[in-house]
DNA sequence: TCTTCTTGTGAGAAGTTCTAACTCCTTCGC
DNA sequence: GCGAAGGAGTTAGAACTTCTCACAAGAAGA
């Protein structure tokens, strides 16, 4: 499996510099949220000088967005993994849960405050598209019979523009919503420490939540 | 209404100075997000320079924690007048939504992204907790009659020391807290964007889930 | 071999938080 | 009223940050 793939050595070193930077920036959120995250800091915790890394990443903000990239491919990937294991939707829904625990900052950066300015590009707007393509199939798949006609449902029948080429009903849709709502709700107030010192675990409202949609 | 306060005219001064500080920041805030809220550029836009600024904050951090204080106390406020003039739950819920589309950065300040080791102080949380009790009033007051003794319900009756000193019964609890994360996962994400360019409206999502929650 | 392209360097501008020393003015006690 | 004390503002400056620029050194291709 050696010499196959067309890279030069250059571009494969650069590839494993990138990856070690974004490596390194993972650890910093981490530990510290992503507005501590110091290009600087990470140079010299590699070993090189500061404006080093300008060749490898525009500023900080594209560093930033390629994270940002890279967090919304995994949870898809991750996703999509369960799903094709068989997974239905209170498994997803787990699923999602344990991504989200095993690294909270994580999550949050997809998630959580925005820059007021920012817009996502393109392509990590297809991957959240795409997580919620994984999503909307099991909603359709776990859909119950007994469909009550709900005003969401109604509504979003009429304003599907962002599932237009999606052939779920629009009581799956409806279904959708209410599951990434209430589920986000759980895990960012978990994560962001709503719950700390409360008392109650937070996995037993998590798994209400999920058990009330599903009824 | 004028000298029955028994403040110096230095304190009325530093009161002053003090509140006008806080509020550019909190257009700061608004316009650009927390993480660029800037000291330096507060006192410069002031008219004075740099430094003078740390005679009326100790740090950057005192002054979002006083930000913050400022914000729980509104929001407290606000909802306890709300529920002073007769609204059920359904109305808190909407003047919860009301005053978070306000401005999002605030709603956001409290309840998005926080840092990593932040520990809220005791006073804010203590006004938290009263923003608490009131949802859980309204909770308790519009409790459905038929209690389906739900698992959250039996979760938190045998886990509720953060709800020791309150009279309501375990489903009121229970309530409360799927209230509190339905309404925060709408807030969350359309506040943040997350459901810009979807086309459909964010209020029948909040109607939906409120309703859903009080049948 | 020679040229070109890439990578890393140090210098440095402009911004940030925050400390220290020094004025200046108000306030308080006598 | 007068002098001491304290608060408010100033500039200087350290230690950071992002990011640009000009330059040196190496690897890759002609």
């Amino acid at each position: 499996m050696a010499k196959s793939d067309p890279t030069t050595p250059r571009e494969r070193y650069r590839t494993q510099v990138r990856a070690e930077v974004m490596e390194r920036a993972w650890e910093q959120i981490a530990t510290a949220g992503a507005s501590a995250l110091s290009l600087n800091a990470i140079a010299k915790h590699m070993g090189m000088s500061g404006p080093a890394l300008y060749r490898y990443f525009a500023n900080r903000d594209e560093l930033i967005t390629e994270l940002v990239r890279e967090a919304y491919r995994d949870l898809a990937d991750t996703l999509r993994a369960a799903a094709a294991t068989g997974a239905d939707l209170a498994g997803l829904a787990r699923t999602l849960r344990t991504w989200a625990l095993a690294d909270p900052q994580r999550y949050l950066l997809l998630y959580g405050t925005p820059v007021p300015g920012y817009e996502a590009p393109e392509d990590t707007r297809a991957i959240s598209q795409e997580i919620a393509v994984t999503l909307i199939d099991a909603c359709a798949a776990t859909l119950p019979q007994g469909a009550p006609a709900s005003p969401l449902a109604t509504h979003v029948a009429d304003h599907r523009t962002w599932a237009a080429g999606h052939p779920a009903p629009p009581e799956a849709l409806a279904l959708f919503l209410s599951l990434w709502t209430r589920l986000h709700g759980v895990l960012s107030l978990e994560l962001a420490g709503h719950f700390g010192g409360m008392g109650f675990d937070a996995e037993v409202l998590f798994e209400s939540e999920l058990a009330t949609l599903l009824s």
